[in-house]
DNA sequence: TTATAATTGTGTAAAATTTACACATTGCAT
DNA sequence: ATGCAATGTGTAAATTTTACACAATTATAA
């Protein structure tokens, strides 16, 4: 809480009136989703605060009044991870009135989208941790609440949009692909349909390339082709189902 | 912009601090969908800022510091229709920061959705008035922006959840129901197979009455079943496709 | 060098779903 | 009683989804 000249006294009546005209702490938290060994991680840091030790938190910040919200999320991805250019979209906000024991927070979640490998080299900080998502059981705040949500967005969203590839290199083979698909969703796929569907949509590009150092034969590397999925036209939807 | 004891410069200087530490305006805003003479319409109000004389915009009031986001999204469409028990859901929050004039205010989106008879009977605001949603061109602050999202989320909303019955009186003929799917998704759809679809999902429930007021012959009244709804086992989703 | 193990790469037939399409029936209005 | 305007219904073709097996390739071990 902050004080100036004023006195706490004041600031904190103040602070009251300003709360009641929907002054209110905003804040933004970032799901950073990686893949890694075959397993969907969450990149997650210690709690700073005394209410939580122990517990695991989301990434975020309060949101200053000279940012957008998607600007507040970015910068967040950036200081924390160093990344830059990273898949990031909003999904929700939260704003139960004591979700935050200090004072009262709304938050925005978003959910953003990284290669691990590119992480790794930026930064190292023994206080984030790559958690496998199917591990976490709680969390600080109600961060656990926000990342499950955060999950079901994207295992609905990346059947319908391409936004996985950002979880891969830039090249990968259908296997990684597939991989990524069966941890996100929790299910298996059928190999042969897999290939089917995607090679039928016409956004793969073959690059030329195969794997390297694997003890099998080695699988040809694509690359997931963005101009060509920006001018297909989109399907004219109609799939009424529930 | 509020006023206590301290003098306006404290006030200023610590709103200024606070707008640093996070502490910015949030406010709810409610885009309410109403379907009448087979067009969707949403319910706009003048706006009342000067700034934006003869300009519409959504409903909407600040957070309180005691209510959650729902909780005040559900009070303002209260205050404002006298509805209660509405369908309502958050859809996405706005933060550019000079998307309103006066201050730093950022917004949580809710979906709406009413029976327009109900609410007739209900309440008399000239202020307040339907309007066609394909029919309207520009609104105050960023409004149109925002209608336009939940717009869009409506469309994809209604063919994957059960929403839009909300929308009808709980008896109603097929022929409005595939009117109102018709308006919403802007397409036009085959009768028969439209009637198989819904048929198939087996979730409406033959009332045993009929239309009335029709000069032809008066169609069948259902009902939308929602208990059978709930137990329904939710389809394992696998429909990868973009 | 040869055999083995592991994984890639490929096609087809059956089932399910979606689409296109036409005519008899009903009730109201004249 | 007749005409009008909409309801109510089924089927065949096309498309999409699903299930499923074997040959080809490379690394490794014998």
């Amino acid at each position: 809480m902050p004080a100036t000249a004023a006195s706490q006294k004041n600031i904190k009546t103040i602070l009251k009136q300003l709360e009641n005209e929907g002054y209110n702490g905003i804040s933004v938290d970032c799901v950073i989703f990686g893949f890694d060994e075959d397993e969907l991680k969450v990149l997650l840091i210690k709690s700073d605060l005394k209410n939580f030790e122990d517990r695991w938190s989301l990434l975020g910040d309060l949101i200053d009044s000279n940012e957008t919200l998607d600007g507040a999320a970015y910068r967040v991805l950036k200081e924390r991870t160093g990344l830059e250019d990273v898949y990031l979209e909003q999904v929700k906000s939260f704003g139960e009135i004591s979700r935050h024991p200090a004072a009262r927070v709304i938050t925005v979640a978003y959910c953003s989208l990284v290669n691990v490998q590119h992480y790794q080299l930026k930064k190292l900080d023994n206080e984030l941790h790559w958690h496998n998502v199917r591990h976490i059981k709680e969390m600080a705040f109600d961060h656990k609440q926000i990342l499950d949500a955060c999950y079901l967005w994207l295992q609905k969203r990346i059947q319908e949009h391409p936004l996985g590839f950002s979880l891969l290199p830039k090249k990968f083979s259908l296997r990684e692909l597939q991989n990524l698909y069966e941890a996100i969703l929790g299910v298996r796929l059928d190999r042969r349909n897999f290939r089917k569907k995607f090679f039928s949509m016409a956004l793969l590009e073959d690059t030329g390339e195969y794997e390297a150092d694997v003890p099998h034969r080695p699988g040809k590397l694509y690359k997931f082709n963005y101009e060509k999925y920006q001018q297909k036209e989109r399907k004219k939807w109609f799939g009424i189902d529930f």
